[in-house]
DNA sequence: TACAATTATGCAACATTGTTGCGTTTATAA
DNA sequence: TTATAAACGCAACAATGTTGCATAATTGTA
């Protein structure tokens, strides 16, 4: 069993991930790290992160991959959880917003495993300004 | 207003793209046209039929951008559709599954224009195999 | 049928995002 | 304090997508 280290790079990405309200790119987090450590280092700690169950994998609409905070999250909820996340198309920030608990008619001979579901549009922000 | 034009290379992607049963990334597809056209061609064609509304832009849950036919599609669905998609882990295809109408709890200061419903797990294929 | 207008293409070059190997550094338990 | 394995930095690579520009091809019209 391997043992988990918490490095110094590893809690600035962790405490970038949890201030920040919405879900961040690899590309806008190691923006943050302010040259703490190396553009691959913060692909490896997000991997592991994920990997500990402490931060979400989230796939924006554009196919860009975010990470999200998962606070009020069990490992249970974890393996197949209902989450909805909102993706403003017009400044792409990436917004988990409840659960919304969904019933869905899937033929029986498909083995379900995680659900996403993701709803594009404008966010209550953008809505403002424009 | 701009001509739509119908050159061998679209038809080409577009034919490949219908016969094929689950949705393809670029990649796919370009390997399938057999240098009738460049690689960036390809990618131009994809974005015009998607603008035609001819074909579905799909993110796979591991952030690749697939494109599917959209056969039974009036022009109002497309703006709004709850198509579900189901994305194999194993095998990696991304199919489209059915009409599965859902009911969502987003906040009403939220601008919603599409929904992106997308089950990972293994599809039957894959489960004879293993 | 030939021509003009403009859409579509090819090529090259670049940008972004993510991955891998390997030698070195560092955190943690004993 | 030290041994050990985890984590890191660097360089190099791979995959995917984008842009500019000169050239080719399609389509409506004369």
């Amino acid at each position: 069993m391997a043992i988990i280290r918490n490095t110094i790079a590893k809690k600035a990405v962790f405490e970038i991930i949890q201030v920040n309200k919405t879900a961040m790119s690899q590309t806008e987090i190691f923006a943050k790290v302010n040259n703490i450590c190396d553009r691959v280092t913060v692909y490896r700690i997000l991997e592991r992160l994920v990997k500990e169950m402490k931060i979400h994998k989230i796939v924006n609409v554009n196919g860009v991959i975010n990470y999200a905070p998962c606070n009020s999250c069990s490992h249970e909820q974890h393996v197949h959880h209902d989450h909805l996340h909102f993706s403003c198309t017009n400044c792409k920030k990436l917004t988990c917003i409840s659960d919304n608990h969904i019933e869905l008619n899937i033929p029986s001979n498909y083995q379900v495993s995680e659900v996403f579901l993701t709803v594009s549009g404008i966010c209550p922000e953008c809505l403002i300004i424009t």
